[in-house]
DNA sequence: CACATTTATGACCAGTCGGTAATAAATAAT
DNA sequence: ATTATTTATTACCGACTGGTCATAAATGTG
């Protein structure tokens, strides 16, 4: 009900903002990884004790489901707009890959990437969690490159879904790689190549 | 000195073989992660006492990195048969990447993979193991491609440690992949698409 | 003011963590 | 048989794990 900051409900008034927090919780886990996580690392990088975590977040699990999931909104919310910006399919393809390809460098890969590499086999919730972002993202790139190859600016000849299957595993392939390179100019590259290989 | 298993030395003889105890931490490690590992599901696993590990192998970070070495010179092996069974190169990157595929999916992933993803960033020796193993794998690649294109197989106009970069990632990003999926028929055809796109 | 309600804090819990050390057992050399 | 050497087993360690709970503090309400 309340949307804003806004609480005018009883009792001792939060110290903290919850989308703060849930930042600071997403970072950890990113960087770290679900079991490479203590509730100390938490604390210590929220600034909060256990037990308002806790209360306001519930235990680990369900605490890092929530930071998977605002990482899942904040991320796509990031990227997303690149795809606009051009009149061209193509173009815009190629923004948004870009786009993607700089931020996964710049944040030393992608928590999707990590948490299905470390939990999906083992987790139910994280891997349906996996599943629907990826069936997004899949639609998202599917459309792009049917337009594009309607378009003309695509000449190879392969239906659209297999073409945004082969991107989003490349990406996948990406957020990885990028985890053991320091000099990162070589990787940088490799999606311009997929692309340019359909032209 | 000793190439075979026979040990004339003094003192009370191993009860287990060592390929055997190493085989069992890799499958831990590889489908438990690092941090997901406790010596305890190493003990269950391998059937002896920690003490007997630590004796053997070393703490369990240097017991990981033989484990590490284990599975890539093993998967290595395994593989790379596959890249000398016919006469045109492509048929042999086709064949081998075939291979690799096959086997990523049935292993449900990739040990390498999963050891950058959980453990690069913040691990040296891992990254050093993995960058060995990466650099080798991609001039072997290279030199299929290369040979590939001298002989007209690709047709496409790229440096061929380029296309080899591209192969590695998409690699990569299938042992990510095929993590989340239940049904991986259409994930076994990515690679297939990446090739094919290159003719 | 007293009260209900919510949050913040820190003490506390049993269980597990990785790792060590003492001891028992099994072998070869003497 | 005794000894040296290596391995197997077990007990043990302090530190940390995720999680709970009692209590104190801060607010709105009556």
């Amino acid at each position: 009900m309340n949307s804003t900051n806004q609480q005018k409900s009883v009792g001792r008034p939060r110290e903290f903002e919850e989308y703060r927090v849930l930042d600071a919780v997403m970072n950890t886990f990113w960087n770290q990884g679900y079991e490479g996580t203590s509730l100390k690392d938490l604390c210590s990088a929220t600034g909060l004790h256990k037990g308002s975590l806790y209360q306001a977040f519930g235990d680990k699990h369900q605490l890092f489901l929530k930071s998977l999931k605002y990482y899942m909104e904040q991320s796509f919310k990031e990227v997303a707009a690149s795809a606009y910006l051009h009149d061209s399919p193509m173009a815009n393809l190629r923004s948004l890959i870009n786009e993607i390809t700089t931020k996964c460098i710049e944040g030393e890969g992608c928590m999707v990437v990590n948490s299905l590499v470390e939990m999906a086999p083992h987790d139910q919730e994280v891997k349906q969690m996996i599943d629907q972002s990826y069936a997004m993202k899949q639609r998202f790139l599917t459309d792009l490159i049917d337009r594009a190859q309607r378009g003309g600016e695509i000449t190879i000849k392969q239906e659209p879904d297999r073409l945004a299957a082969v991107l989003m595993v490349t990406l996948a392939g990406l957020a990885a790689t990028v985890k053991g390179f320091s000099n990162t100019d070589h990787i940088s590259y490799v999606l311009e190549d997929v692309l340019s290989s359909w032209a």
